[in-house]
RNA sequence: GGAGAGGUGGCUGAGUGGCUGAAAGCGACGGUUUGCUAAACCGUUGUAGGGACAAAAUCCCUACCCCGGGUUCGAAUCCCGGCCUCUCCGCCA
């Protein structure tokens, strides 16, 4: 959610940023001819309230003499209902402006590139080297199912297609990457590990900015309107929903192993073969908690500790700078860890590592007392750290042998149980 | 699931219809005193919305005692619904 009177001062400024995101900036106008509608009931709504309160304090002090104050009364009475006409307006209108609040997207920062879609994304960085391959690489599922670790066929008569059943080495490697992930960046990097509720409530969806307008994409159960997370960024940063902490807190890293659960409403026929696009995965996600003037630091740096993983794990990737047109809702600024999947020949994204600036910490309402004692928003950040289906995939792909086996790196073998390969059963 | 108790400011806790935005204490901040610390004393100590002002400082108003309704001239206080916490019983990994 943008500050109100910012879009008050600066409604070009907005509509341009909006434009930018495609989204529809008509609603600018619409939104402030409500908000001075608004303002200007509350202002003799509020006068009416003066009135009747000192009103009644006449009442007050006609009784306490013991006189009549019936006439007083009858006038008192009058002015109530004109105030309960009033407030059912300005409520009606507080629900226009707050679902239109809602829909307005964030402001892009100013060193986002301007573009479409992400064809107009800028490639920053390239880490590792293009691995090659003496015979043609596999696709994941097919080694998947010459190894015997990933079973779909069976997954999809559990629960449909886009579930994945990892199976013996298959499953421990997941184990594995997650375990190293978590390690790594509470040992390393400085995060708390959390392990939070996979249900969480309407209003923490709403705090992070799924609803209103994601609902097509969530799983929700009817009976207590609970819904499945879509990541971990949902219940962790919701953690300090409706606080006020001290600038001594921050910084705070929160790390977190969680399932994620998404529709994918609407992007049928994409991505299908594999597990490049499922209903439930797997991800460690990262989250921080800053002050205004750090954030931007703060967003490297979590992208820096994403980036660790791959590089320990020598995955060959390369990190984006989203265009205005690609960027999601909520982002100012946002950077892509795609990686290399040999098997499939084509980049995968792993990691968007975003900087909300105080989008989500307005709606959300997390400020924090600065060392003047003024109460401000913090900004929160997060990225995955990684997300594991298409980790593993490139995993996969990139440790392959002729004979269809995997190799498993040395990082990785203790988490493995010692295991240094994935033989072919 | 059944039966009770309760939700008040940063915290503890008083307040059952009328200057109560809310006693008292603690904490925090500022000051006096002090060689330093401590102690003592004095003072300050919520948030949001709206308005006045060119703007800031400031001032005025309104709202907020878990949330939403209701009763009333007037609600932290009475009534109804919801959420949450605690205790006991039952069930259960």
């Amino acid at each position: 959610m943008l500050d109100i009177n910012f879009i008050r001062n600066n409604p070009d400024k907005v509509k341009q940023a909006i434009v930018l995101k495609h989204e529809n900036a008509a609603s600018i106008d619409q939104l402030l001819e409500v908000d001075a509608q608004r303002r200007s009931l509350i202002h003799t709504c509020e006068q009416l309230k003066n009135k009747r309160n000192e009103k009644s304090r006449e009442v007050s002090e006609l009784k306490k003499k013991g006189q009549d104050a019936s006439i007083i009364i009858e006038e008192t009475k009058k002015i109530g209902d004109e105030i309960k006409s009033y407030e059912e307006k300005i409520v009606g209108l507080e629900s226009q402006i707050n679902n239109l609040m809602l829909r307005i997207p964030n402001i892009p920062a100013a060193d986002v590139p301007i573009g479409k879609d992400e064809n107009d994304n800028v490639v920053v960085k390239s880490w590792g080297v293009r691995k090659t391959f003496d015979f043609t690489p596999l696709p994941h599922w097919e080694l998947g199912s010459l190894l015997n670790i990933l079973d779909l066929e069976r997954s999809s008569k559990i629960s449909g297609s886009g579930f994945i059943l990892l199976k013996g080495l298959g499953a421990k490697l997941e184990r594995a990457l997650f375990s190293f992930m978590l390690d790594l960046h509470t040992s390393e990097h400085g995060y708390t590990e959390l392990f939070p509720p996979f249900l969480v409530n309407r209003a923490s969806m709403t705090g992070t900015g799924q609803l209103p307008k994601l609902e097509e994409d969530m799983y929700r159960t009817a009976v207590d309107d609970l819904f499945l997370i879509p990541t971990a960024e949902v219940p962790v940063t919701n953690i300090h929903r409706d606080e006020i902490l001290s600038y001594k807190d921050l910084p705070l890293y929160y790390t977190a192993y969680t399932p994620c659960f998404r529709r994918e409403a609407g992007s049928y026929g994409k991505d299908t073969r594999g597990i490049i696009r499922v209903h439930q995965f797997n991800k460690v996600e990262l989250v921080k908690i800053t002050k205004p003037e750090t954030s931007y630091n703060e967003l490297e740096s979590l992208l820096g500790n994403a980036e660790k993983i791959l590089q320990l794990l020598g995955l060959e990737y390369r990190v984006s700078k989203l265009c205005t047109g690609d960027m999601s809702f909520a982002a100012a600024k946002c950077y892509d860890i795609e990686i290399w999947a040999p098997g499939l020949g084509k980049y995968l994204e792993v990691s968007s590592c975003s900087n909300f600036e105080d989008f989500q910490a307005r709606r959300i309402n997390i400020r924090f007392r600065d060392e003047n004692g003024k109460l401000r928003f913090v900004h929160t950040m997060n990225g995955s750290g990684l997300a594991l289906p298409r980790t593993v995939i490139a995993f996969l792909e990139t440790y392959q042998q002729k004979d269809g086996s995997v190799v498993i790196p040395n990082v990785l073998q203790s988490y493995m149980g010692g295991i240094k390969v994935i033989a072919c059963k």
